[in-house]
DNA sequence: CGGAATCCGTAATGATACTG
DNA sequence: CAGTATCATTACGGATTCCG
């Protein structure tokens, strides 16, 4: 049982960029905001298809966090077999600009650098 | 001993963002290469300073790994006793602009939800 | 289907010495 | 000062079971 309260009362940040961290640092947040970003909407199952590696149980906690934080939507339909869908919310979306550019970032290293990356680095599907 | 090769050889990435995340992501490094983006040169122990919770042995291996990705540049003056200077590479730099909308994007959170924080969450030095 | 709860093993990290 | 070495602790992954 986590806190119900606002998970960052209490916490203390030597600067705004620690608090971002705090908000979407860590191993598991910026991808799942990524992926959200990139396809709008998404099932549990869908999102725990674009994470291959994450489990189901870090795929939860992380998800409840990022609601908590109002990062995320969760839409539940109240029906058998259940139906859950994830979106970001509006703070999230103001996000998407960002971690696209960080998505460039990456882009730019990887050609500046391409003699040292193996050829089957990347597998890309968009 | 880790390997002398390119860290990220033999990795496979879905997206351009996911190596960005390999690159620069973790619990420790973004913060790393924020504050030294914003102080430019600093000693071992004045960074260490500024991440007041990390411990030694976190603050060597995460700029041991920064710098075989070309993010950092480790400057040693053969000396007693030693001194040894940490700064951003051009790759690296190239990082600062997004690293500070990050931070202005934590601002933004911090005044749109100000009555959820605490009053003592910050303790800016900037 | 979308979880939650449990048990267990391993990997990552932390605390605390200690050293060139 | 700038780290290493060693040991303790925690986080996390994997598998399984259960449920509305």
């Amino acid at each position: 049982m986590d806190n119900i309260d606002f998970r960052l009362k209490e916490k203390s940040y030597r600067c705004y960029f620690e608090l971002t961290l705090d908000l979407i640092g860590g191993k598991w947040k910026p991808i799942i905001l990524y992926y959200l970003g990139f396809h709008g909407t998404l099932r549990y199952a869908e999102l725990r298809r674009c994470l291959s590696k994450i489990t189901e149980r870090m795929l939860t906690k992380q998800l409840r966090e990022l609601e908590m934080d109002k990062m995320v939507n969760r839409k539940i339909y109240p029906q058998i077999p259940p139906k859950v869908e994830y979106s970001l919310t509006e703070k999230g979306k103001s996000l998407i600009p960002l971690l696209n550019q960080l998505k460039d970032w990456g882009e730019g290293y990887f050609n500046d650098n391409i003699e040292l990356f193996d050829h089957k680095t990347l597998e890309l599907e968009e």
